[in-house]
DNA sequence: CGCTCCTGTCCACCCGCACAACAAATCAGT
DNA sequence: ACTGATTTGTTGTGCGGGTGGACAGGAGCG
């Protein structure tokens, strides 16, 4: 019984097969390699259930069979298959654009990067010429892929603020963007016509931690993010806290301290002028052009400045906002926040004890990202797998095969 | 397709008919009254499911079935017969704590509230003492119950923070409770045992005002509750948003003004100590002990002084913190806030434009409650009645028949 | 070398929804 | 008032999909 999140729809049994086929699949995606034993009892079905699942997945090309472990034992009996992701199966692009720099890579299902490309992107380029270096980078990482293996889909990491319904994104202050649409600036430059998703860094980030980072198995879980601006990500129930534009989650513009610096949007004291970068960057007398490196340099730091603990602890009061509006139980900080924690954790610490309420402080724990400064990147394959999930035979319709021959053509 | 939010579980066969039957009755209890055609182009399923479905409810006894109506004509066709929740059919128990008043009601499906009883309750009373005089009201309203029809539950709306995961009541400010299992104290005052759901208020609301309130059709939606405290329930994605230990939504103690007044919570300038009950009832020189009916007094008023002004205005400014964080679709006033809203709206509306960030304000309204104020009431009977669309043969089996009997017994 | 335990495969079976054909009920036009 | 078009209720058949049992395969244990 899954769902359709979106309500009142009646459920027939073909929707069964999609979701148990889907289901099916992320889990050998989310544990990158299981037996069927472990699904059977994962998902409650019958065993013959789980065979015909997965034999149709082995069919459309997606898993593959091997044989049990040799060493491992693991109790009596018959040992189980292994069922694993195929090796010339399903990829996506993933892309984390960067204020300095864009990310691409290929990622398989199991979240596998298979191959990566990096390329610095100018200040204030214009949105096409980004787009072009994009698309140069994604011809590279499609080079090295299999001409059998189909690509799903492009999904595309954005620091700023995208909307749901199209993924147009309407503003990303550190690129100076107003209603970009870089999905179709990119599909165009490639010559292209796959799915394009995009969404806010932070919620992939999210996303990412939830899947496979310091977050597996927490539904409670929100992703703080330190990227020149702050951002947050929610993941609530599971699902990606998106409301209704998709702007969810837009924690840098808090009221913090009334009589505090102007922001860029227009108030007074937001939290983002006491945790942003630049404040930050003043507070170590960071020069301006290296606010986008924030994190290298605040890792050179083996002590903290007096400064530097004041940010903390409104790092970690800022984080009690949140707390108790969220009541997550983990919360992630991800990008320069990372290598701030690491400087001065326990004023962050102090300063979320101080100001959550009893309850909601309880239940919470702060991590570091466990996948490094990658999550935006993983997030962002995950968002163009996400079909697959959904329903693996249509997502593999609207897959293109033999990419390399198209984008030479 | 549907459902699981606790993910990875496959589907059966069994789990669609649960699923579809649960579906259907949720219309129909949404709707009041339906007819078969149009749950079938609701649910996307075929006529004969749905009639298949339909019938199981009306020898469940929970939807009867009526001629088509004289009157109303919709097109050519055979006029499809309507569905109805059935006279005598099941029913539950919602209860409203306030902090100074019991609020209990007889709510059938279809949100009809059959039979409501109130009580004062005294304030710093014990909750043993609280707990037999809501026993009592309930009594009352069982009485006038057709022996025949099914008690579902007992939902429970309370002024404070309640664990999900066994609505124990950690913390309940303004009736100075701490840790009190409410639910089992009424129940054992009654001698029944029913399943009993508690949760806050403000959740309540919100859940109530997504039902049948202002925000029919919203998937994102906020109920902002003032009520000697303030509190927010959220919808997101149609689901409520309930954090790890169901204390999410807690916005009374944002950071507002960190040079405020101290708040109960041992910081200073929340939120709350801005718009507050007692931060109202100062600045409208409302004597302490009537600050449990603020918004009696508020209504009495009919031009709005400086300072209360200044209240809406901050009111406002916190809305954009809230809106900011999560792009909800619509903002409910609930509590005193409906009162507060009818006089100073303008103020609202105006502190929040000002604060909040363009994206997230244009998608924004601010409504005033549908229910008035019944919605925790409302949302209370939501509660109870949900294993009723989760799984209505279950929810069946667990019920109560011939209550009063065993309440004389 | 048994025995036991667990898993994969194959089969018949059941359950639930879809679909087609027909009947019923209403509206529109003549 | 009659006729055709339209929409819905009803019924029977078919199909898809998961279940469960029987049997075989493979491993550990004594």
């Amino acid at each position: 019984m899954s769902p359709q999140r979106r309500s009142g729809l009646g459920t027939n049994q073909e929707a069964i097969r999609r979701h148990n086929l889907g289901t099916v699949l992320r889990h050998v995606h989310g544990a990158g390699q299981t037996s069927r034993a472990e699904l059977t009892s994962l998902m409650g079905l019958n065993r013959s259930t789980i065979a015909g699942l997965v034999s149709e997945l082995e069919s459309l090309g997606i898993a593959e069979h091997a044989t049990p472990l040799e060493g491992s034992r693991q109790g009596a009996g018959r040992p189980s298959a292994r069922v694993r992701i195929a090796r010339e199966g399903p990829y996506v692009i993933a892309v984390d654009l960067g204020v300095d720099r864009a990310v691409v890579a290929r990622v398989g299902l199991g979240g596998h990067v298979i191959q990566r490309a990096q390329a610095p992107v100018l200040r204030d380029g214009e949105a096409w010429q980004v787009g072009a270096a994009v698309a140069t980078l994604i011809r590279t990482v499609i080079e090295g892929a299999p001409s059998a293996a189909p690509l799903v889909g492009i999904g595309i990491s954005v620091p700023g603020l995208v909307r749901r319904s199209d993924g147009l994104i309407r503003l990303a202050p550190n690129l100076e963007w107003h209603d970009v649409s870089f999905g179709g600036i990119v599909l165009a430059a490639l010559g292209l016509d796959v799915p394009v998703s995009l969404a806010n860094d932070a919620d992939l980030g999210a996303l990412a931690e939830h899947t496979r980072g310091a977050g597996v198995g927490v539904d409670e879980l929100i992703y703080v993010s330190g990227n020149v601006g702050v951002g947050a990500g929610v993941i609530s129930g599971g699902h990606r806290l998106e409301g209704v534009g998709g702007y969810a989650g837009e924690v840098g513009h808090l009221r913090f301290n009334p009589d505090g610096r102007p922001c860029h949007c227009g108030n007074l004291g937001c939290w983002e002028t006491e945790v942003g970068a630049f404040a930050i960057a003043e507070a170590i007398q960071c020069p301006p052009d290296k606010v986008a490196q924030l994190d290298e340099v605040l890792d050179e730091f083996d002590r903290p400045s007096t400064a530097l603990r004041a940010t903390g602890t409104s790092l970690g009061q800022g984080l009690a906002s949140i707390v108790n509006m969220f009541n997550p139980q983990v919360v992630v900080l991800g990008g320069y926040f990372r290598s701030l924690y690491r400087l001065v954790g326990a004023d962050v610490d102090a300063g979320l004890a101080d100001r959550a309420l009893p309850a909601p402080l309880e239940s919470v724990r702060l991590e570091l990202p466990g996948l490094g400064s990658d999550s935006p990147l993983h997030g962002a394959a995950e968002i163009a797998l996400e079909p697959l999930f959904v329903d693996p035979v249509a997502a593999l319709g609207t897959a293109l095969v033999d990419v390399r021959a198209r984008l030479a053509g």
